[in-house]
RNA sequence: GGGCCGCUAGCUCAAUGGUAGAGCAGCUGACUCUUAAUCAGCUGGUUGAAGGUUCGAGUCCUUCGCGGCUCACCA
């Protein structure tokens, strides 16, 4: 059965949020787009979307948001480069340029409309998306803009009493875009007569943009103008009817961003503020994420990787309030496969091993892309296991399909195929990228010191079977296995000691791909070679050290 | 200086105040076309430390330690 209403469970934590609420739910999100957008920025966007989904099973009625802050200023210089950081910096993202080689309306729009707002529907979010700038410009937030002004000493005293922060007696909490540069990050505005602002170009108000100089008075209304960011975001909450939204760690701390905004929301535009969910980021090695660090770690970049249901369950599976660690590097990727495939097993109905985490089914069925697919169906899926995947893509000729409708114990379907191809794919690119070097299947050049492990009966084995294949000269990886497994019983060696040996010789190691098709890919004069050296008694040095 | 989160097996993490568990890794065994798969089993812990509350604490309270993030500049 699909899916429906009355499937949820307060254990799941998206669920207990729904069930704090009462009436038509509006969730908001957003993104400010001044630099390239990592992968952890996409843990707010699925969080949302499972407190819409939640609230949507529990018979809630609940739109959902996503902002886009266009009109604050650009001050990140990631993306420009030698005369366009002195151009651009402070400048409203909305009219900074898209990157060479984009189509795209404005630096804002490349950034976050198209690379980063193109990876939710694959991830199955469908969010109502809007843009700062044009609220701004319509006059939308113009009476938000009124109150702000008009309320200016409360704004300065939210800031001293919430954050300890002491604004200067005349300071207003908006930025207006400088009539001669066009710069918004370098102005600063003061004398709020009830028309217009007094506002100053300065070049050394922040560190990373300078301003004009210029100076004079201009209406704050219409999209000249642009509220602080706390301010900015109680009017947002205003403005949209928003009842919930979550924010990262760094603004929900104690006397931070989003207390003023809550204050703000309260005391100026007299409104409740919406039901926050602080969420913690994604780390690796125990540090916050950053594109510098580590390949592949852009949202973009990821969602291309990643099956989506498997991002969507890295974020779900556990609480907001706990940092993920997460490093594609390591076996995280891995491992997020194996508890993927596990709780579909559950959900499906199936025997598992090991305890589950609470509410598997809830957590499962949210991180399905679509949103009524019917949860046991989908868990019931063949689903080839990733680990075996990374060592079989490394054996040249193998045919996924055949091994896996075999492991299935019948043919896949075309579902089944999709997940394959699509693992298959991950599989490849992480060994490139970033497995560790144990996941990886090297045949080393030279007869590998592992191979002094070896006994008689296997060097005796292998001299056999160099012997068998000089007479045969198999080539095929079906015929090599053959092989293998003949000239085993023909000397009485146990498969799993001739297999062994095999892999030793070859690399390194106790086990491996196929042998008959891992020797098949090989030079067949290398493997006669090299099975004769690691047959011989003196094969290799005896390692220097046992541990 | 303030705040938040975390500290549980080698790693990643679970456990409405009620017998500390799992996955992965590791080890052992089984397996003739299966060989990093699959199956069976095993090892593995003073839950960061010390107090306190409680019949009972990984869980609640206090203090401390460690790690990370964050605010105090901007968004």
């Amino acid at each position: 059965m699909p899916a429906k209403v009355g499937d949820e469970d307060p254990t799941f934590w998206a669920d207990a949020i729904a069930a704090q609420v009462e009436g038509p739910q509006v969730v908001n999100d957003s993104k400010t787009p001044s630099g390239t957008v990592h992968v952890g920025s996409l843990r707010g966007v699925v969080l949302h979307d499972a407190i819409r989904r939640a609230l949507h099973d529990r018979g809630t009625e609940a739109r959902f948001l996503y902002g886009v802050d266009d009109m604050d200023p650009m001050d990140a210089q990631a993306h420009l480069s030698g005369d366009a950081v002195a151009e651009w910096m402070g400048v409203p993202l909305f009219r900074v340029p898209a990157p060479e080689g984009s189509d795209a309306a404005s630096y804002a729009r490349h950034f976050v409309g198209r690379l980063f707002l193109s990876t939710f529907a694959p991830l199955g979010v469908a969010p109502e998306t809007y843009w700062m700038s044009e609220c701004y410009a319509d006059g939308r937030m113009d009476p938000y803009i009124r109150l702000t002004l008009d309320r200016a000493d409360r704004v300065r005293a939210i800031y001293l009493e919430v954050s300890r922060v002491a604004k200067a007696n005349d300071w207003l909490a908006i930025s207006v875009i400088c009539q001669t540069c066009g710069r918004i990050g370098t102005t600063l505005a003061t004398d709020w007569d009830g028309q217009t602002v007094a506002y100053v170009c300065r070049a050394d108000l922040v560190e990373w943009a300078v301003g004009c100089g210029a100076s004079g008075r201009v209406s704050p209304f219409g999209g000249r103008a642009k509220l602080k960011w706390n301010a900015d975001w109680a009017a947002k909450w205003s403005l949209l009817g928003v009842t919930i939204e979550g924010c990262g760690k760094d603004l929900a701390t104690a006397g931070g961003s989003r207390d003023r905004s809550d204050a703000i929301a309260r005391e100026v535009f007299q409104r409740e503020p919406p039901l926050d969910i602080p969420y913690e980021f994604l780390t690796i090695g125990g540090r916050k994420m950053s594109t510098s660090r580590g390949l592949g770690a852009t949202a973009h970049q990821m969602t291309e990787l990643m099956p989506p249901e498997l991002l969507r369950f890295l974020f779900l599976r556990h609480k907001p309030r706990r940092a993920l660690e997460f490093d594609p590097a390591g076996d995280a990727i891995p491992g997020l496969f194996d508890e993927f495939d596990r709780i579909a097993s559950a959900t499906a109905g199936q025997p598992v091993r090991g305890e589950l985490p609470p509410a598997p089914e809830r957590i499962f069925r949210m991180s399905l892309v679509q949103e009524d697919a019917d949860p046991a169906t989908e868990g019931a899926r063949f689903r080839p296991p990733f680990r075996h995947l990374t060592l079989l893509v490394q054996v040249p000729g193998t045919d996924m399909e055949a091994r896996f409708s075999a492991e299935k114990g019948e043919p896949l379907d075309a579902l089944e195929d999709d997940i394959l191809a699509r693992r298959t794919v991950v599989a490849r690119a992480w060994l490139d990228g970033f497995a560790p070097d144990r996941y990886l299947v090297a045949v080393r050049a030279a007869l590998p010191v592992e191979a002094a492990d070896l006994d008689a009966g296997q060097r005796a084995y292998l001299s056999a079977l160099a012997d068998a294949a000089q007479a045969e000269r198999p080539a095929a990886g079906d015929v090599w296995q053959d092989l293998i497994f003949r000239t085993a019983q023909s000397l009485g060696t146990a498969s799993g000691d001739a297999f062994t040996a095999l892999y030793l010789a070859f690399l390194g190691r106790p086990n491996g791909p196929r042998a008959g098709w891992l020797l098949a890919s090989l030079d067949a004069a290398f493997v006669g070679a090299r099975l004769r050296e690691a047959a011989a008694p003196t094969a290799a040095p005896v390692p220097a050290t046992a541990g």
